[in-house]
DNA sequence: TATTGTTATACTCTATAACTATA
DNA sequence: TATAGTTATAGAGTATAACAATA
């Protein structure tokens, strides 16, 4: 019987949702839905990027990209600022008030997913990359 | 540093994506939504269930489960009949051309997905699923 | 009173295609 | 011609609260 993989699968998506509970609950604690929190954490630490490579990290598409830049513009968490050496390029970045969501948020997130490996030990871990590592390089290939 | 975990968290994320871009792809050339698939997943092979079911299995919401039913329920790939115990009930089953749909888009999306594991040995498969279950404990455990 | 499911509201995300400005 | 990003369009999912019918 080759579905196999199913059981995997399904038990992929059951880490991933309840995962996405753990977070999201947080997230929207702070008024951010999951595509915002993915923005901010995604140039958290970062000295911006341009809508492209922001798009390319979060596999956000840019006619959606740009609706939500323009909510979390809106909120004054981040800013978009015309290229120099390109001027058809957005450079995005936080601004402060979008650094301070970040610094606020981003450990509450954090801290919340932590509690949930409180015992892990590093051959857990080791365990668990593993196997994810091998996944996703099979996911990755073209077939 | 206590932030190991968020390493695994985003491979997790990462093969889940990947998984959803292959899945999805197939998903659509069969005109549904994730969500909808998911419905028509879950009903096949079975006899049908409540919305109250049907909600807790797929993880929609009960305001958001009317909706995408409303939309299988014109697409006449699902219907709803009144409980005869308790009339406050409605079963929701796959009519005959939602079975049809099932049949035909369920092999192919376990299709796009099996290619992904072609040299997936019985130890991969028992290194990941031991992984998975471990992960899965700890996120449903309260915390 | 509690539960099942619908309705109403308001927002967010989504893909897609056409468009503007720049390269 | 190609690329970066916006705008327009139309649909779909989301949470929430108020509601009707039934238990």
């Amino acid at each position: 019987m080759g579905k196999r993989f199913l059981r995997s699968i399904r038990m992929l998506a059951e880490c991933m949702q309840l995962f996405e509970q753990i977070s999201t609950a947080k997230v929207r604690q702070f008024g951010l839905t999951h595509s915002q929190f993915d923005i901010i954490a995604t140039l958290g630490n970062t000295q911006g990027m341009t809508c492209k490579e922001l798009g390319e990290k979060t596999l956000i598409t840019k006619g959606t990209l740009t609706g939500v830049l323009d909510r979390l513009e809106q909120k004054k968490l981040i800013s978009r600022e015309r290229g120099n050496n390109d001027r058809r390029q957005f450079f995005v970045k936080l601004t402060p008030l979008g650094e301070a969501a970040f610094d606020e948020v981003f450990p509450h997130v954090v801290a919340e997913g932590e509690k949930h490996f409180a015992d892990y030990s590093e051959a857990d871990y080791q365990a668990l990359e593993d196997a994810l590592g091998k996944l996703r390089h099979h996911f990755s290939a073209e077939k």
